[in-house]
DNA sequence: TGCAATTAGTTCTAATACGAACTATCATCG
DNA sequence: CGATGATAGTTCGTATTAGAACTAATTGCA
């Protein structure tokens, strides 16, 4: 019934699943009582106390792909929450920023969101940030590494 | 230009996005050379060394939502990778089980796959392991009672 | 200068993803 | 027995999601 004792980490890789989705739900549900979907939210706090940026730095803030970026943005216009403009100097680039209303948006969604999020880490003291923080970096860069070696030799 | 010192989760959070994308993008990127998606070879991987189990149990253990998991297993059908039955004493319930091309399947792409996470752990010990499995259950935990306590304040 | 290689975004296709509404079936209790 | 409620799956609508092909613009180097 249990799983194969000869696979050390299969627990924390299911593990992480879980946290993982444990966190959407708790964030995802507050996000949505807002109106907006969580990639939209994520561009939302972004964005937000920032001039603006490029759709590229957009993308490797929030980790949306470029593809999903330019949908969601598009949805985030047609709501007047940000705006584009193209670049001046490179004219590649799209430059996107935060309407007055998405300002006020930003200005009423995020504080309320910490303050829901807050509630998740009432039992957390500063030891236990780093612990945790460790631990992630640590697997993190365990899979980022491990990814940087495998794709080169399938080319 | 760096975050609010009074959110001191932050960073946790951010942290766990950026290990969840890492794992999937090193896990996706190999499940996918074997002509799977992600949620496909969850299904599959739940399924093998099994006789077989209801959807709602196919679903608690991948955590994929019932009404997604309805397509997933739809197209692994459609392949004859899996099939549905209706179970006798609860007409209401499905049960999924592999065929034996299913079966055929799993028995080869599952170690493959071990295989290839395998190298993400290169580095890690017991004691990693252990280290990384008590962080993230403390986090997943927090997300799920704090999940618990607030919606039904909504209702 | 001038063309090949890069880069930034958009578009496209197939597959998720979630919540809500819906159907069919069971369970419970009067 | 019969209404009420709960449960398992499917269906539906909207929004992501990744990757690949595509366009436009810039860069690099001969």
């Amino acid at each position: 019934m249990s799983q194969s004792p000869r696979e050390p980490f299969l627990p924390v890789i299911r593990l992480l699943a879980q946290t993982y989705q444990a966190f959407e739900q708790f964030s995802a549900f507050h996000v949505r009582q807002m109106g907006l979907t969580p990639p939209q939210f994520d561009v939302v706090a972004t964005l937000g106390n920032t001039r603006g940026m490029s759709c590229k730095e957009l993308s490797e803030k929030t980790l949306i792909t470029k593809g999903t970026l330019t949908g969601v943005v598009d949805r985030l216009c047609d709501k007047g929450i940000v705006q584009r403009t193209t670049m001046e100097h490179d004219r590649r680039s799209v430059f996107v920023a935060l309407t007055a209303r998405g300002e006020a948006l930003f200005e009423e969604a995020f504080p309320a969101h910490l303050m829901h999020m807050r509630q998740a880490f009432t039992a957390f003291d500063s030891k236990d940030y780093d612990l945790c923080a460790t631990e992630l970096k640590r697997l993190r860069d365990a899979f980022t590494v491990a990814m940087a070696e495998v794709p080169d030799e399938t080319c």
